[in-house]
DNA sequence: ACACCGTTG
DNA sequence: CGCGACAACGGTGTA
């Protein structure tokens, strides 16, 4: 066979894919994006060349003979920038992963070392291509050896060999090196001929085709050429030596050593794993072109459960069962599965079909049968149509990794899953059923095609989760997860499933009623500015209030004028037109995103809507809804507080809504074990009171509203990562003086600096921070070099234990309330939760006792130094819940 | 697909 | 030195 030899200028391609590469890090901050690049650049030499040897040469940091020879050799380089410096060692790791040899030698560069090997190789009749992205290099071309230059980063390669050298510029390889000699090079600082270009030095070798014959030959040359080659003749000889690659290092190279393909995939697996390279992970299995491996089909058995009862012995002897349902499109409350795929041992799968779940009933809401899955959450309401609960939903894979790292940039899907954990190769969702408009319903498959994916689901599920679960372990969240976040998904599905009753009526009401008022305005705004124009184009409006009516502008976006409520604040004065700008973009908000979006969205079955809850979503542990998002319903305005007059309790019910009071300055008071704040909160004193009055040093009972929503300000600030210029933005103050507050702030509550300090510290140190229940959040930010980022990453240290542990303590609220409710045999439902506040619907006869429940448990959710208090409020619509 | 804007905690 | 609050979702316009 033929031996091909591939050998690589590590620092060239290092160096390459380092600046064209933004910044990249793994998980705990180390900077990856120089070794993504080389890495990338390796797969990509590799597939099209298919050598059978490889090797990497690197310089080192030893003087070489050419500084001994002239030491202003390379002089006036940069330095190298820490971010890439710290990425040669683990790109080195790498390359012993992959088994690949790498060659340095003291005293020489790693391009005489190419030199020297692929000299060698050539005589030894193998075919050479030499991979950098420095053009010297192509003084080694030849027949036999191609030299190959990186463009764009390092993402393509030019190709050179004798003959392409030979068309393209008119020279021999060899002749590179002696035209380098006549120009110099500005990079390596060698001076080559003074006033002699690349135009001249091309023209003069191919005349004399060396600089020696050039020099012997001096007399035929003419005018200032001549003069410039006779009076430097040795500053154009030394510059070819400089510029002439060494050929015979003196280094012991056994070429067999170089042999590439005896990697072992699993070491290289795991160092991507770590470096966060999961794009690449498949990348690793084709290395030897094995597409069989990545094409391998679970193909698991599935057949029909033709013997049920035989197989819920065996299911309740086992005591766990995985399972998958899987659901024509259609109205969440209706009985809508195809199949119900189960499996106990994860190898042999059962479909079971609609008319047979009944029977298996038993199983399903058994409390005894750990129950594993897939986005459990879509089974349990999938079931509850059937009147079935499914119970102990004991490990979902996508909650697992939700934990294992919230601020993972890879979805949680179970393709993306069972790629990280088991390097398999499975379809996606979307490659399954395509996507857009085009997009395959599940009804739409073959069963052939569907049970393939199922099996590849069972299969990750099984295999994954005993990874997940060792993970949860030692990272201390096991507790989180059992305990929190599992039960919790019965709770969620619970409040899709249930969802919020709405007035329609009274929607539509609104809807004409904001109508009306948008009608209006816009007449009026055409008057103002004499012509019509799209109002909800900040484009458009930016022409018109800064070109048309010339206003002031007070600040640029990307791509133009900014016209958002703030700067619209700033000009109320200078036109009327401003206000009513202002009221119709709040009208029109109301309207379109809360009159339009309801209506769109109330299911016809139930007249309620139906949100969906997502577990998996926020890096800080929140939760989110969507479809509606029934998270940011406005209150904050009168107007558009109105529309929680739509959403109503059901006849003959009441809406209990109890929210927690400032739990996320009560979280920082006891996480940071601040006495003052303690205090203040043990006192239930008016926290923002007490804060103004310790920060601007004045009796509680002279604290103004002013300043107490100046103090207020600051205790946000602190919350979020506070910085001056924000405060002094916030507050229209001068940064001078937002410095000065949190400043005091931070010296009357000292213990709240310090937990600061300490946090940032520590997140740097292990490369995340974690929350009373030990969610952790990853920050590779607070590692970046870039003062921003920088920044940034210790805003979210400082955020992300608050927000999280708040997120954490109504988890554990709602889960004990609606095991409690559970408990006492209630009808009343928990239907929403808004981050620190959850609202039952409670029919009318238990209105008390949910009363108490609620307040009970989510008081009692966490002992902390800190006692949490919950404001209760009760009322036939959301917005008489106030 | 992305930018801008506005709504919530 | 540098910029600038934390966490979400959805509608509309524009390229």
């Amino acid at each position: 066979m033929d031996k091909r030899l591939i050998i690589i200028d590590g620092n060239s391609i290092i160096n390459r894919a380092f600046y064209a590469l933004p910044e990249m890090n793994n998980k705990e901050g180390l900077k990856t994006n120089a070794i993504y690049g080389f890495t990338t650049m390796l797969f990509k030499i590799i597939d099209i060349y298919k050598p059978t040897h490889i090797s990497v040469a690197f310089d080192r940091k030893t003087p070489t003979f050419r500084h001994i020879e002239f030491k202003e050799y390379k002089a006036g380089r940069k330095k190298m920038p820490d971010e890439l410096r710290v990425q040669f060692e683990p790109l080195k790791e790498l390359l012993d992963n992959f088994k690949i040899n790498r060659l340095e030698i003291d005293g020489f560069e790693a391009d005489d070392i190419i030199g020297t090997v692929s000299k060698r190789a050539e005589e030894n009749g193998y075919k050479v291509y030499i991979v950098t992205g420095d053009k010297d290099a192509i003084q080694l071309a030849s027949d036999n050896t191609t030299t190959l230059i990186t463009k764009k980063g390092v993402g393509e390669v030019e190709e050179y060999d004798f003959n392409s050298v030979m068309e393209k510029y008119e020279m021999t390889p060899t002749q590179f090196i002696d035209l380098k000699g006549l120009m110099g090079d500005k990079s390596d600082n060698i001076p080559g001929v003074p006033g002699i270009g690349e135009k001249t030095g091309i023209k003069l070798i191919k005349e004399y085709s060396s600089i020696e014959n050039l020099i012997e030959n001096t007399d035929k040359l003419k005018g200032s050429v001549k003069t410039k080659i006779e009076e430097n003749k040795e500053l154009a000889v030394m510059s070819k030596r400089l510029a002439t690659i060494i050929r015979d290092v003196p280094i012991e190279i056994n070429l067999e050593d170089l042999v590439f393909g005896d990697y072992n995939k699993d070491d290289i697996l795991e160092n991507f794993r770590h470096l966060g390279f999961t794009s690449l992970l498949s990348r690793v299995l084709e290395l030897d072109g094995g597409e069989d491996v990545i094409e391998e089909k679970t193909n698991l058995n599935i057949s029909k459960l033709e013997n049920i009862d035989e197989f819920i012995n065996t299911v309740n002897s086992k005591g766990k069962l995985i399972l998958k349902s899987v659901r024509k499109q259609g109205n969440i409350l209706s009985k809508n599965i195809l199949y119900l795929f189960v499996s106990v041992d994860g190898e042999n799968i059962y479909y079971i079909n609609e008319e047979d779940i009944a029977r298996f009933e038993g199983v399903l809401s058994s409390v005894e049968i750990k129950k594993y899955g897939y986005n459990m959450k879509e089974d349990y309401i999938a079931l509850r149509a059937y009147n079935i609960k499914l119970e102990n939903m004991n490990f979902d894979i996508t909650i697992a990794e939700y934990l294992i790292d919230s601020a993972s940039a890879t979805s949680y899907e179970c393709s993306a899953l069972a790629m990280k954990y088991l390097t398999k190769k499975m379809k996606s969702e979307e490659e399954l059923l395509g996507k857009g408009v085009k997009a395959k319903k599940y009804q739409d498959l073959e069963f052939e095609e569907l049970s393939e994916y199922i099996s590849d689901i069972v299969y990750t599920v099984k295999n994954v989760s005993p990874k997940m679960e060792k993970s949860l372990n030692e990272t201390s969240m096991d507790g989180l997860f059992y305990h929190v976040e599992m039960p919790l998904v019965e709770v969620l599905g619970n409040m899709e499933y249930e969802g919020m009753k709405v007035d329609r009526d009274k929607l539509n009401e609104l809807g004409i009623e904001f109508k009306e008022i948008i009608n209006t305005l816009e007449k009026e705004i055409y008057e103002l500015s004499g012509e019509p124009f799209n109002i909800n184009s900040p484009k458009q409006l930016g022409v018109v209030l800064f070109e048309k009516l010339e206003l002031p502008v007070i600040k640029k976006t990307k791509t133009g004028y900014s016209t958002n409520a703030e700067v619209l604040d700033k000009l109320r004065d200078k036109h009327p037109i401003i206000d009513k700008i202002t009221e119709y973009r709040q009208i029109v908000k109301l309207n379109s995103t809360y009159v339009e979006g309801l209506l769109a969205i109330i299911n016809p079955i139930s007249n309620r809507i139906h949100s969906s809850f997502n577990q998996t979503i926020t890096t800080t542990g929140r939760i989110s809804s969507t479809e509606p998002n029934l998270q940011n319903i406005p209150v904050r305005m009168e107007m558009g507080r109105k529309i929680r007059k739509v959403f109503i309790a059901d006849e003959g019910h009441e809406l209990v809504d109890a929210d927690y009071s400032q739990v996320e300055l009560r979280v920082l008071a006891h996480m940071s074990g601040d006495e003052n704040m303690i205090d203040a909160f043990n006192h239930d004193e008016d926290i923002h009171t007490k804060t103004a009055s310790q920060v601007f040093n004045v009796p509680i009972d002279e604290v103004t509203s002013d300043i107490r929503s100046a103090a207020k300000a600051v205790n946000f600030g602190i919350v979020y990562g506070i910085s001056d210029f924000a405060l002094s933005e916030d507050l229209h103050i001068p940064v001078k003086q937002a410095k000065e507050y949190i400043e005091n702030y931070l010296d009357k509550y000292h213990k709240i600096k310090e937990f600061m300090d300490n946090t940032i510290e520590s997140a740097t140190e292990h490369g995340y921070v974690t929350t009373l229940l030990n969610r952790r959040r990853y920050i590779p930010e607070i590692k970046s070099s870039n003062f921003m980022e920088r920044n940034r990453g210790k805003r979210f240290a400082m955020n992300a234990p608050i927000q999280g542990s708040a997120a954490d303590i109504i988890k554990i609220a709602m889960v004990n309330v609606y095991k409690k409710m559970e408990e006492c045999e209630l009808k009343s439902k928990l239907i929403l939760q808004v981050h620190d506040e959850l609202i039952v619907e409670a029919i009318d006869a238990e209105i008390e006792i949910v009363k108490r429940i609620v307040k009970e448990e989510m008081e009692n959710a966490v002992a902390m130094d800190v006692h949490l208090d919950v404001d209760l409020n009760v009322g036939s619509s959301w917005y008489e819940t106030k």
